[in-house]
DNA sequence: GCTTGACCTGGACCGTACTCCAGCTCGTAG
DNA sequence: CTACGAGCTGGAGTACGGTCCAGGTCAAGC
């Protein structure tokens, strides 16, 4: 498939595509008569580069992955200890996100109290 | 207290703190002979921004939501009304990435996998 | 065979959130 | 009263992750 079409297929524009071939995450595909031409595979890796990025790693990291992936199953332990690792920040933010959701429900229902309040103070003067 | 006390107190840098305040996110404190002279609420304040920014929410917003917070109780509903949007996107947030955990532990399980057979592999190899 | 829309490259530019710096002033301890 | 560490300003610089553009090439349909 050419770019445009991976493009529609992973939602990355084709100018991300390109730029995160440069970067090293995307293998340079084949060419026919200078454009890209597609493996339907890279919508699987791209899928995985996205929910990489998704959790929060950085494109240089995720690079890092990529190239020991391209040097194949000698680097399967150290990519495991990579994820590994993300996995538990992941966790660590997913804790910290859960104590930000607790604070903002309590200052949400602060704020209806404060309302409620001023509401009966209108009221009150309403009925002077 | 002076600036240097604040950057202690809240864990951000001096520039950040001076940063913050130019782009209206923290009150021009007193000042004397030049020097800012900070409140100790001022420290509760930024607590806040820290988790507010920790949700994800962009400096920008927060600058609404301070400004909104300096006109008064007439802002009340519309802060309200911001940080429920917030709690929103917070917990989006919290399933995506519960997600993207639940998908790095079956990668990883997977890394498991493929280190065992290596290992079988390497055994059988060596009692050849 | 020609048009036209998709694709190509290299490099400039963008927004966000800081971070650093030069050159100056302030204030407190000795 | 002086030294020096802390603070001041305005502006430049940085890192990250894209996004856009000019000027050119390719290929599929008519």
């Amino acid at each position: 498939m050419k770019i445009g079409r991976l493009s529609e297929l992973t939602r990355l524009s084709i100018d991300t595509l390109r730029y995160y071939e440069r970067l090293g995450l995307i293998d340079p595909p084949f060419r026919k008569g200078g454009q890209r031409l597609y493996d339907p595979d890279a919508v699987r890796w791209i899928e995985f580069l996205k929910a990489l990025k998704a959790t929060g790693m950085s494109l240089e990291d995720m690079k890092r992955y990529a190239l020991m992936r391209a040097r194949g199953h000698g680097t399967a332990a150290n990519r495991r200890v990579m994820l590994e690792n993300q996995h538990a920040k992941v966790l660590s933010r997913i804790a910290e996100l859960s104590a930000c959701a607790t604070l903002l429900e309590y200052k949400i229902a602060n704020y209806h109290d404060i309302e409620a309040s001023h509401e009966l103070a209108d009221k009150t003067r309403h009925a002077k």
